[in-house]
DNA sequence: GTCTAATGCGCG
DNA sequence: AAAGCGCGCATTAGAC
C-alpha cells in the first residue's frame, strides 16, 4: 500500500517496495529537476572499513520529489534495476545528506554519482560552521526548520528498533541500532515510512539551506566541488603496508603491555589512571606541572621532569622510567591497530574526509586519522632502528608503480596575517625573500638581537595568532611574567598594524573572510577570531592550489591527502620530479599582494621516508 | 551496563 | 585586563 504523511501541512505519498510501478515511478520523478536520495544498509561493527568491506549489504535505495518518495528494494532485480539506471542518469541531480550515500550507491550500484550531488549537510556547515559546538543531523536541522516529522519517525524506528531486538544484543544504542537495519524485516511499515521520509526531507530541505546560503552562494559551488573530489580520495583508497604494520603492531603491544604490567606490579595501581600520579607523590615525586583544571599532570614533559629528578630513585625510578616507555609508544600502537581495523582486503583504508569540519572550515579526516600521523624522527639526531613505532607515516604506501610526492605552504600563518593587517614590513620582507622571524627580532630587540631573542620573537609572533596570554607565555619560554609584558608589548610596538587587525576581529559578531566565509565567533573567547581568521584563510588557500591543480594539470586525481597546509600526492614514479614542479606551482602564488610559496618533497614509495 | 568528563598525544 | 587556535582518538573513573 501507499503511506501517506503530512510535511510541512502538506500531505505526501511514500511508495513502498510493494506497490512499484514503473510507470507511475518514472512519471512522478520526471516531474523534478533535483532527486532526494537515502540508502538504508545492514549495519556495520566498530572498527571496520564500513561500506568499502565485506559482508555489508545495500538494502533499500528511497529517492524523492517534493511530494512522492519511493523506496525500493535492492534484492528485488526490477526495482535495482530501475534504480541504477535513474541515479546513472547523466542528466539527474540528487540531494544527499552526507557522503555516506554516495559511497552505498558506489559499492552497492557501481554507480558513481561525482559531481551531481548536492549536500544538505555541507549546505548546512556552511550556514552554522560550529566545529564540535554544532551537531548537523538532518533530523535536528528538519525539525529546526521544517517540522518534527522526520525526528519523529526516526524515534519510531528506535522504538521499533528496541522492541524487536533480542536480549542479547545488549541495550546499548549503537548496538541496537547496528542490529535493527540488518534484521528489520523489508517489509516493515516503520521502517519503509522512516526510510521514505529521510529522502523526502533532504529534497525539501534542500531550498530553505540554499536560500540561507545566498550571501556566500559562490562557496555552494567550490564546496561541492571539493567534496566530490574527497569523496573519490575516500572511495579509491589509501594503501597500507599491512605486513609492516603488523609486525610493527605486535612488537610494540609486547613492549607496552610488560612496561605496563612492570608499573602495576610495582605500585599496586593501574598504570594509565590518576591514581599513580598521587601514588608517586606518596613516594616523593611531585609533579609541578597542571592540567587545563588544575589538578597534577602526568604528561610527557612532567614525566621528563620527574625522570630527570628521580631518576636514579630505587623506589620511584623503576617506575617512572616504565610509565614513561609505555606513554611513548601507546599513541603509535593505537594508530597502528587502527590501520589493520580500517584496511579493507585489499589493504586500503578508506578515511572519512569531513570537508567543512572545524568552525574554521578546515577538514578533518577519521577512520583513520590520517592527518595525526607522527613525522617520522630525523635520521641525522637520533639512532633510529627499521622498526621504530614512531615512523608511521611510513606505513603508507604508494600503489605499485607509483611514489609519493607532497609539498606544503612555507610559513602560511604568517604571510596571511600580514597580508590581512597590511602589516608593510613584514610584507615586505616576505617579497624580499628575507626570514620573517629575523626581521621581528631586529624591530623588538634592535640589530644585535641574539639567538634567544629571536626565538622570542617567533613565540610572540606564534603566540599573537593564537590570542597567547602573558602568563601563558612566560610558562612556555622560561621568562617571567614581566618579561613576558615586555616581550608581546615590544612585538605590539613591531607591528601596530596587526595589533588593531587583532581588535577589529573582536569587535564582530561574525568574522566575513576573504573567500567570504562567515564564521561565527566565540562568544565567551572573542580573542579567538583572529585566529579563525587566519586559519580560515590557510584552508582556502590550500583549496585553492587542489583546484587549480585540478583543473589545469593532469594531477588533480593524484591527490591522496590533504593536512591543513600541505598536499600529498602519489604518481607514476618516472613523474615525480615533474609532478612536484607542478604542485609547488600551483601552491605558489599571492594572497592579497603576499607572496605564498610551497617546498617540495619526493618520498618515494613511503610517505615521511628519509 | 552505558554514557560522559577528564586526561594525554598526534598533526597543522 | 586576559585569553594560544583547530581537529581525532584511546583510556579511565565516576555518574546514571
Amino acid at each position: 500500500m501507499t503511506l501517506t504523511a503530512t510535511v510541512q501541512g502538506e500531505t505526501v505519498r511514500l511508495h513502498t517496495p510493494a506497490d512499484y510501478d514503473p510507470a507511475l515511478f518514472t512519471a512522478t520523478l520526471d516531474s523534478d529537476q533535483l532527486l532526494g536520495l537515502d540508502t538504508e544498509t545492514t549495519g556495520f561493527p566498530d572498527k571496520h572499513p564500513g561500506v568499502f568491506g565485506t559482508g555489508g549489504q545495500l538494502r533499500l535505495v528511497q529517492v524523492a520529489t517534493r511530494t512522492d518518495a519511493w523506496v525500493l528494494d535492492m534484492n528485488l532485480p526490477e526495482q535495482r534495476g530501475a534504480v541504477t539506471n535513474l541515479l546513472a542518469d547523466p542528466g539527474r541531480r540528487f540531494v544527499t545528506h552526507s557522503p555516506y550515500d554516495v559511497f552505498t550507491v558506489w559499492r552497492g550500484l557501481g554507480v558513481w554519482l561525482g559531481q551531481r550531488t548536492l549536500d544538505t549537510m555541507l549546505l548546512h556547515q556552511l550556514v552554522s560552521p560550529g566545529g564540535k559546538q554544532v551537531r548537523h543531523g538532518l533530523k535536528k536541522i528538519t525539525a529546526e526548520l521544517m517540522d518534527s516529522g522526520l525526528a519523529d519517525a526516526a524515534q519510531a524506528l528506535t522504538d521499533r528498533f528496541r522492541q524487536l531486538a533480542p536480549a542479547d544484543v545488549g541495550r546499548k544504542a549503537a548496538d541496537i541500532k547496528r542490529w535493527g537495519f540488518t534484521h528489520i524485516p523489508a517489509d516493515d511499515e516503520t521502517y519503509l515510512r522512516y526510510a521514505a521520509l529521510d529522502a523526502l526531507y533532504v529534497r525539501r530541505l534542500t531550498p530553505l539551506l540554499t536560500a540561507q546560503c545566498a550571501p556566500y552562494a559562490h562557496l555552494v559551488r567550490t564546496e561541492h566541488w571539493l567534496y566530490a573530489q574527497m569523496a573519490a580520495v575516500t572511495a579509491r583508497g589509501i594503501r597500507i603496508d599491512t605486513d609492516r604494520t603488523e609486525t610493527l603492531h605486535t612488537k610494540v603491544k609486547t613492549e607496552v603491555d610488560a612496561h605496563l604490567a612492570e608499573v602495576a606490579t610495582l605500585t599496586g595501581c593501574n598504570p594509565r589512571s590518576v591514581k599513580l600520579t598521587a601514588w608517586l607523590a606518596e613516594h616523593g615525586a611531585v609533579s609541578t606541572r597542571r592540567t587545563d583544571n588544575g589538578n597534577p599532570s602526568l604528561d610527557k614533559e612532567a614525566l621528563a621532569e620527574l625522570v630527570h629528578l628521580h631518576g636514579d630513585d630505587p623506589v620511584v625510578g623503576p617506575v617512572l622510567r616504565a610509565k614513561q616507555a609505555a606513554q611513548e609508544r601507546t599513541n603509535a600502537l593505537n594508530i597502528l591497530a587502527s590501520f589493520l581495523a580500517y584496511a579493507d582486503a585489499a589493504g586500503r583504508v578508506h578515511p572519512n574526509v569531513n570537508t567543512l569540519k572545524a568552525v574554521t572550515a578546515r577538514m578533518s579526516m577519521d577512520k583513520p586519522a590520517l592527518q595525526t600521523l607522527k613525522k617520522s624522527p630525523d635520521p641525522g639526531e637520533a639512532e633510529v632502528s627499521e622498526d621504530d613505532a614512531s615512523r608511521l607515516r611510513e606505513c603508507v604506501i604508494a600503489e605499485d608503480g607509483h611514489v609519493l610526492v607532497s609539498a606544503d605552504f612555507k610559513a602560511v600563518e604568517v604571510r596571511i596575517a600580514a597580508a590581512l593587517a597590511q602589516e608593510t614590513k613584514l610584507i615586505d620582507a616576505f617579497h624580499a625573500g628575507a626570514d620573517p622571524h629575523n626581521l621581528t627580532a631586529k624591530l623588538m630587540f634592535g640589530d644585535g638581537f641574539t639567538p634567544a631573542q629571536r626565538t622570542l620573537a617567533k613565540r610572540a609572533m606564534f603566540g599573537t595568532l593564537y590570542g597567547i596570554g602573558f602568563a601563558k607565555l612566560a610558562r612556555s619560554t622560561g621568562i617571567t611574567e614581566d618579561a613576558a609584558r615586555d616581550v608581546i608589548g615590544r612585538f605590539r610596538r613591531a607591528y601596530p598594524r596587526l595589533r588593531r587587525f587583532g581588535f577589529d576581529m573582536e569587535k564582530q559578531d561574525t568574522v566575513v573572510t576573504a573567500s567570504g566565509r562567515h564564521l561565527p565567533a566565540d562568544p565567551n573567547k572573542r580573542y579567538r577570531s583572529l585566529n579563525y581568521v587566519i586559519q580560515s584563510s590557510g584552508r582556502d588557500l590550500l583549496v585553492d592550489a587542489f583546484y587549480k591543480l585540478a583543473t589545469t594539470t593532469e594531477y588533480g586525481r593524484c591527490v591522496l591527502l590533504l593536512v591543513h597546509d600541505e598536499i600529498v600526492l602519489q604518481v607514476p614514479t618516472g613523474q615525480a620530479e615533474a609532478a612536484l614542479e607542478t604542485l609547488t606551482g600551483c601552491m605558489t602564488g599571492r594572497f592579497m599582494g603576499v607572496p605564498i610559496e610551497a617546498d617540495g618533497t619526493i618520498h618515494g614509495p613511503r610517505w615521511g621516508a628519509k
